[in-house]
Order: C-alpha cells, then structure tokens, then sequence
DNA sequence: TAAAAATACTCCATAGGTATTTTAT
DNA sequence: ATAAAATACCTATGGAGTATTTTTA
C-alpha cells in the first residue's frame, strides 16, 4: 500500500472513470488500472464495480476511501511542514532562560512572538544556569537565553555572545543620590533599600571584588523579585536602588559609582555544539539582539 | 516521500542508530541510511543530527515524526480494515425496509446487530418500494428488505427470495371471532376494528381479489401504525382483528376465512446486478432468514 | 461498432544488498 | 583501534509506457 496509490483511488473514485483519473493524474490509462488492481490485491477485496462506463466504489471501497482520504491529507501537510519549518513559521521552540534574561527578555520576547510569528510554539524554561545547561544536554531544550559569566564553560555548549550588558545602580529621579555625581560609594548607597532580581554566583564574585564582603547580594540585596518591572516601578516610587541592567530601566537614573561596575552581565544564547538549530532560532537570535538594543 | 520511509523514520528516532534500526526493520544499515538520506533531501532539511553513536532528532525531525506517527497508525488501521471487512466485523451496512418488513424485522435485526457484530454500521432505511429500489440504484442503499410482490420486476435488481410469509387475520384467545372454524367471512370480520400496518398496493390488490372492494385496506383498516408491537399487543387487548404476517404474533389466534387469504407477502432480499455485496450483508442474510424462521 | 478497461510486453528508476571508505570515540 | 555511518557499486523488483486484446453499451 502506497500513498501514491491512495492517491489514485481517491481520483478514480471521484471520477469514476480509468481513463479521465489518468489523465488527471499524469499516467496512462493501463498504469492507473493495475495501480488499483495492485491495491485492491493488497488489501484482499475489490475496491470497485467494474460496470461497463462507470466504475462504482463496492462498500469495502467506500470504507477505504473514507480513511484514505484524511490520511492523503496528513501526508500533505507532513510534506508541507518542510517548507513552512524552514520559513520559521511552524515549529516548537524550547528555549531556557536564567533569571537576569528571563526577567528582562521573556514578556516582550512572549508577545513579539505572539504578534510576529503566531505560529511559532514558543516553550520559555525558567531556572539556575546549570539546570538549564543540563535541560539543553538532555535536549529538552533547544537553545539557552543566560548570562555567559555564570556558565561553566563546557567544550559541547557553544555560546553566542550576544550583547554586553552593563549592571548599574539606578534610582529615581529626584533621589537623594541622584546629585551625586562620580563619588558613589557602595556604603552611601547601601543606606537606601537595594533591589534586584535574583543574582547568578558569578556577578556576586564582581560585586564583592568591587565593593567588599558587604556587598554579597545575598545580604546586601532587600528587595529581590524575579519580577523586574515590578522593581523597577518600587525603585520609581520609592528611595530604592536598583541593581540592574541599564537597559532594563531606561527611565531611571544611573548612579556614577566609584569603583564602576564594569560589565555586569554577558547574554549569551547557549546552543549544543554539532545539534542542528531549529529553524525559529534565527528568529529569536535576531528578536533578542533587537530587544537587547533598544 | 513513502509510507515505508516514514515507518524507517520513526524507528530510528526510537533506537537512535541506524544499525540497530536497520536491523529491526530487515534492513541493512546502508539502504536504511539512504533511506533516511532521501527523506531527509525530500523534505528539505535534516532529520537527524549525527553524532557520533548516537543520533537524535533535529527539531524539525521532532516535528515531523510527530506527524508521522499518527499517520502510520491510520494507514495500518487501513491495511486491515480489509481483513476486518471481510470477517463481517466493520463496515458500514445501509440497508432499506418496506414497511412490512421493516414493521416485523427492524427492532429485532437492530438487537441482534447490536449484540452479534457491534462494529457493523447498521443504517435502516424505511419507505415505499419504488423510493428504496430508486436509492438503491442511486447506491444511497446496498441492499432492501422488501415485499417482492410490491416490487417491480427489473433487470438490475436482484431478488434473492427469502421466505414466503403467510398472511392472515388474527384475534385474542377469547375474542368472539375465535370459536368459528373454517368458515368466516370478511364480512363477520368487518364488524370489529381491523388493525395493520400499512399494507402495499400489492397486498391491496389481492385483498380486493379475495374479498371484494370492501377489504380495500385504505378503507377497511380502522387501526394503522407502522409499529406492529404496538398492533399486536392493542390485538391481545381488545377486540381488534389483527391483518398481519402470522409469524409476527404467535401469540394471537389466527382466523380460518373463506376463501383462505393465501402468500400475501413474499420477503426478499433485494441488491442491485453486478455491485459487489458488503461483506456485512451475508450477515444480514443469515440473520434475516433466522428472524423470518421463528 | 466504438469507447473503455484489462492484458502483454518492455524499459528503467529505484530500493535494497554487498563491499568499502570515512568518521568519531 | 573499533564501531558505526556514509558511500560506491551492483542487482532486481516493480512502476510506467506502448501496443494489443477484451468487454460492454
């Protein structure tokens, strides 16, 4: 039993004619009739009454055609999926992201999916770094969206550096630090409450080496949430700092800190070395550099 | 891109090496890698990542044999439906009732299809002869359980005569009619209520033949309903006569008339020339023929 | 008798086997 | 070095075309 003879059964029943369904098909009539009579062999019962002019589907024909043509139809869209996946317009997307992405990428990432690619199936996984590394090795995962400086480098994980982002202290405008200019010290701001989503290892190692021990986040930080609008709308109201990235809240002020912060952050899109990618990755590789940019 | 290929898709996808699949599927590991190859080239991008030992599906392959799999359970619910179909067991059997036969046979044949072959699609047709033997040459019908008598012989209807019914008048045990022996007239007859289902033009005729214009069944029957469950129980109920295949009220007392009303009906299995028979129906012949015995 | 389907025959495309090479662990 | 996949080459089955016969309206 072939596709291709489902396919000619369903001409010649509609027809009901070898020679018209022939020629609709682009065969000869003698090849369509020993198509039908190799499937009517096949499946053990004729499939047509062969009266004179018009062929007629016997009963048994019927019940074939009934469940050939629904399946004709699958077999299309399965040949059509090829080309709609390569448009990126079809297609699961399993993509894990850390916290610090996560909070900033995922609502607008979520909705320009939505609104740009509706028929992407878009899977976003939240946790640690390593849980998400172990979710792409496990491939339940198809790409990570993390912070470079908290993965352990690992020779199957290849990382594409997407953008450097800067962690700054911000406020309000109109907060008492905001006058400042250049001479912040760690322990002038640590008079305010400090807000921050939660911090990977790695940028708390870059704080405690730039301000000391006190500046450990896991004491230093009052207001944490995996939220970041929410703190960045509690920093507006509020004498609160927030330890961000700066693109993250535009809208605030940047604290002038001395030592600076250097390069807080580094996204990076995390994928399996020799796995290919799927094909709605391109879409979010360029959706994220342009999030990541304005 | 071919059924057989998608079989060898989803067997790799499951073991993850060619050989191993190869193997399973009594394939070597060469032809099933250019199988895989092929439909890999068909649709357009790679199924499988190849690494090493072992090999995994690409996100596009996921998407694919998430297709496939419940194409390839149709298509083998298709391959059998050929045994299952001539093994009596599935199928669709629609078959068209005079009312006289329909009145006697429809509620039994419906409980026994239901019971015996619970997967046979039984569809029940009722109406006038000429409306069914016209749906059945339209093929809305495989076949009719009809009155031969009422049927107008035709070259492409094939009559497959079933049984002989005899039709008689019929009374309570008790009823003041039940005494005479031999020598009733319809005019005795006619003086208490005469119930029947409706009666075909052709058993109209021999009722007028037998006994005048008066036993014209459009004016004679006082009682008529397509039900004759419900005829023969008002029957036992009260002094109605009930005009009926005998065999349809073994409980009733028949009525010995002069002259003996003789074969009113004759029921016949009737298909049309040159159409195969569904499979189904040689069970409904049997069925018909023991219903028709008791 | 004419039109349509079945059959006979031939050809070739391709699926599959065997042997070998390449690749990755 | 070994095991697995890819490749090269060959064969044979079966699908399709042409020509012919059979069937039916």
């Amino acid at each position: 039993m072939t596709l291709v003879q489902l396919r000619h059964l369903i001409a010649l029943a509609e027809s009901g004619s070898f020679s018209k369904s022939a020629h609709a098909l682009c065969l000869t009539q003698s090849a369509l009739s020993r198509s039908i009579r190799a499937l009517e062999d096949e499946l053990g019962a004729p499939l047509f009454d062969r009266i004179g002019r018009r062929n007629e589907l016997t009963p048994f024909g019927r019940e074939v055609v009934a469940r050939a043509g629904p399946l004709m139809l699958e077999a299309e869209e399965l040949r059509d999926s090829g080309r709609r996946m390569r448009e990126g317009h079809a297609g699961v997307l399993r993509v894990g992201m850390g916290s610090g992405p996560g909070a900033m990428l995922m609502t607008p990432l979520l909705m320009r999916m939505a609104t740009l690619h509706p028929r992407v199936r878009v899977v976003v996984a939240r946790g640690g770094t390593e849980l998400l590394a172990q979710a792409l090795r496990e491939r339940t995962l198809d790409a990570l969206v993390v912070d470079a400086r908290s993965l352990k480098p690992a020779a199957d994980l290849q990382v594409d550096e997407l953008h450097e982002m800067r962690g700054v202290f911000m406020c309000r405008r109109g907060h008492p630090l905001a006058r400042h200019r250049g001479e912040l010290t760690f322990e002038a701001v640590q008079h305010y409450p400090i807000a921050s989503t939660p911090l990977s290892d790695e940028v708390a190692r870059t704080l405690i080496e730039c301000y000391g021990p006190q500046a450990n986040p896991a004491l230093c930080v009052t207001l944490q949430c995996e939220d970041i609008h929410s703190l960045v709308e509690v920093t507006r109201r509020s004498n609160a700092v927030l330890l961000a990235i700066r693109a993250a809240a535009p809208g605030l002020v940047e604290l002038r800190m001395t030592p600076p912060l250097e390069g807080v952050a580094r996204f990076g899109l995390v994928t399996l070395c020799q796995r290919s990618a799927p094909p709605a990755l391109t879409i979010l590789r360029a959706l994220i550099r342009e999030l990541l940019h304005d």
